[in-house]
DNA sequence: CGTTGTCCCGTGTCGGGTGT
DNA sequence: ACACCCGACACGGGACAACG
């Protein structure tokens, strides 16, 4: 306004601008179109994309540019029509595009103007366009590969409609501020020479754009700027700093939702789309809307739950601990609490399906058990991968020399509160080994059970420790007993009576306690795991020192705690001695349906304990109470 | 002491991948 | 391109460490 004179000439300054002579258009370019004033690329882009890769016109028709020349000969015209005329000639225009929709309604028409003098063609067009992107000035326009072009163009008819032919997703690239993790992130594979970093490289174009078909693979597909309305309720502002943000986490969703799916499997199904439907109109009489479904939302709502997986996507951002970003586990919590809300609130839903001799099934509008919902969140878990650090696998030579180094500290030591310290941590690491317990397991294991059996088993003709653990298992609804018999004798070795001896006989014979649990405080409250990981990484530690080859230098002894290392190891070793599954299931679990199950602790042991079955490397089993009953 | 982040598990289902 | 098989993964909750 300051430049053309406007703002001067309201005050009486006739020295500016248009007033000091200056050509009127050169200030707004009522004369050119959106090609003239942008150097042909607007054209370019909408040809970008009218075609398909291999150059078939979309419907087959090619798309003709209509110019001042050719405007009044539209009856002649046997092509799409590109309308990229100036805004000084938009009310002529607007009469010749309805006559020439009037008389050949066949015709697509892709119309793009820059918005000026918009009184002569906003109107009209808006009620006419099946299509209608605008976009105020000041925006990075001509990013390259985005689908969503600023510009205000309006594309008639037929664009997302049947007429003959799918529109492929043609350029959909992530946005150049997306900053969600992906697992190759930092990973430079572009001067990769060898087959496995040339075959990595190719992840680096994972994630990142679309493929033609990825609008067909099974759930809604709809544009960025309709997702944006859908979860926002309005138009975005383009120069607004969140409503941008929302986009691009749009973009990055709708991503996500189409990569669930690999690429030959789109590439598939988009192939045998096109083939059948060539040859469905070339042999049959059927019209393209008897098989060819309608796309697209006719309502302004958010059918698929973008708004729940957007919420999910931004927690990605947080910082984690594993790595820079929070693991996929801790993201789809998110999931958790919508869904939970959702059925705590309005659309909370009665109905369900009981089958016979399975689960209830419940009927839920929840979002996000959609199915597209569900692609958001594979696609994702792809793109982010996974860091884990799991607890090291405390193998048998490890916790033997353990054992030795605990050993010789115990025998050296006159200081009882230590000995103590000694007893109870190796006990504990002895116990989950021996059992595959978890570390929140072990804890469970009962004085009262411990010393029921404890004679018995010591005179039995092939001795063994008796582990009575009391309590709810996870997956159980009451308290129960479980049983499970260490071997004396066990291949590995591991002297399982030696160290629950010296405990027990602590307990019973310093103390004066056979009640409670076996690892509890002086309040008799039981103790937790944390309380002997400090010891057993001290032992660790010595053990190492004494046989520096026993475990390889990578390896932290901060990798090590009585939480999983002792289990993490029953699955190797047990299926290295041949173990067979359904023993290692009954000591995992206890849960096999026509197996052993535990029995409500009010029963006398003496009943739940029938007998030892064949020793199987280091653990036997127990017979079922109900098969022997 | 509450919150956040991580690790882990058992189970059932279906669609992707593979072989021809 | 077709036929068929099997394995990967979602799911929710439990547990605990680190942190504020």
């Amino acid at each position: 306004m300051k430049v053309s004179g406007v703002d001067g000439l309201s005050r009486g300054d006739l020295t500016e601008g248009m007033m000091a002579g200056r050509d009127p258009l050169s200030f707004i370019p009522f004369n050119q179109g959106a090609d003239e004033r942008s150097g042909g690329r607007v054209s370019t882009w909408v040809r970008s994309w009218w075609k398909s890769r291999k150059g078939i016109d979309f419907g087959g028709m090619p798309l003709k540019a209509i110019t001042k020349d050719n405007m009044f000969e539209l009856r002649d015209l046997q092509a799409a029509r590109l309308w990229i005329l100036p805004p000084a000639t938009m009310e002529v225009v607007m009469e010749l595009l309805c006559e020439d929709r009037l008389a050949h309604p066949q015709w697509p028409h892709v119309f793009a103007v820059p918005r000026l003098m918009t009184h002569f063609w906003r109107k009209d067009l808006m009620k006419n366009a099946d299509l209608l992107f605008t976009v105020p000035a000041g925006v990075p326009f001509w990013n390259a590969g985005q689908l969503f072009e600023p510009g205000s163009r309006a594309l008639l008819q037929q664009f997302l409609a049947w007429a003959s032919n799918f529109p492929p997703v043609q350029k959909c690239m992530e946005a150049s501020d997306d900053r969600f993790p992906r697992l190759d992130d930092g990973e430079d594979t572009t001067n990769a020479t060898d087959l496995e970093a040339i075959e990595a490289s190719t992840t680096m174009h994972r994630y990142r754009s679309a493929r033609d078909g990825d609008h067909l693979m099974g759930v809604p597909f709809e544009c960025d700027l309709c997702s944006f309305r859908n979860v926002s309720g309005r138009q975005p502002i383009f120069c607004d700093r969140r409503d941008q943000f929302t986009l691009t986490c749009i973009r990055r969703v709708q991503l996500d939702v189409m990569w669930a799916r690999e690429p030959h499997t789109v590439s598939s199904n988009w192939a045998r789309t096109k083939a059948d439907y060539q040859m469905v109109m070339t042999n049959l009489s059927v019209s393209p809307e008897a098989f060819l479904p309608q796309l697209g939302n006719t309502e302004l709502r958010d059918r698929v739950g973008m708004g729940a997986a957007l919420a999910t996507l931004v927690t990605s951002l947080r910082a984690g601990r594993n790595s820079t970003n929070i693991q996929v586990d801790t993201m789809r919590k998110t999931r958790t609490w919508i869904s939970n809300a959702h059925d705590a609130g309005q659309e909370y839903s009665c109905e369900s399906v009981v089958g016979l001799d399975r689960a209830k099934q419940y009927v839920t509008s929840c979002h996000t058990f959609g199915k597209w919902y569900g692609r958001f969140m594979r696609g994702a878990r792809l793109r982010m991968g996974m860091v884990r650090k799991q607890n090291e696998a405390l193998t048998s030579s490890v916790a033997l020399a353990v054992c030795e180094v605990a050993e010789s500290r115990w025998q050296l030591s006159s200081d009882e509160e230590m000995r103590e310290n000694l007893e109870d941590t190796v006990c504990f690491m002895l116990a989950a080994m021996g059992a595959g317990l978890r570390g929140e397991e072990v804890p469970l294991l009962s004085m009262e059970g411990l010393l029921a059996f404890w004679e018995e088993s010591r005179l039995a003709a092939d001795r063994f420790v008796m582990l009575t653990l009391k309590g709810r298992f996870k997956g159980e609804v009451d308290e129960r007993w479980h049983l499970v018999p260490l071997s004396d004798n066990s291949r590995s070795g591991l002297p399982f009576r030696q160290w629950i001896g010296r405990a027990l006989n602590r307990r019973v014979h310093c103390q004066g306690r056979s009640k409670g649990w076996l690892f509890q405080n002086k309040q008799g409250i039981r103790l937790k795991f944390g309380r002997y990981d400090p010891t057993f990484r001290v032992l660790i530690d010595a053990a190492r020192a004494l046989h520096p080859s026993l475990l390889p230098d990578i390896v932290e002894t901060g990798d090590y705690s009585l939480w999983r290392s002792p289990r993490r190891v029953a699955v190797p070793e047990t299926t290295n001695q041949d173990v067979s599954e359904k023993v290692i299931e009954l000591v995992n679990r206890w849960r096999k349906k026509e197996a052993a199950k535990g029995s409500e602790p009010g029963l006398p042991m003496r009943q739940i304990y029938t007998q030892c079955l064949v020793e199987e490397g280091d653990v036997q089993t127990v017979a079922c109470p109900e098969a022997t009953n």
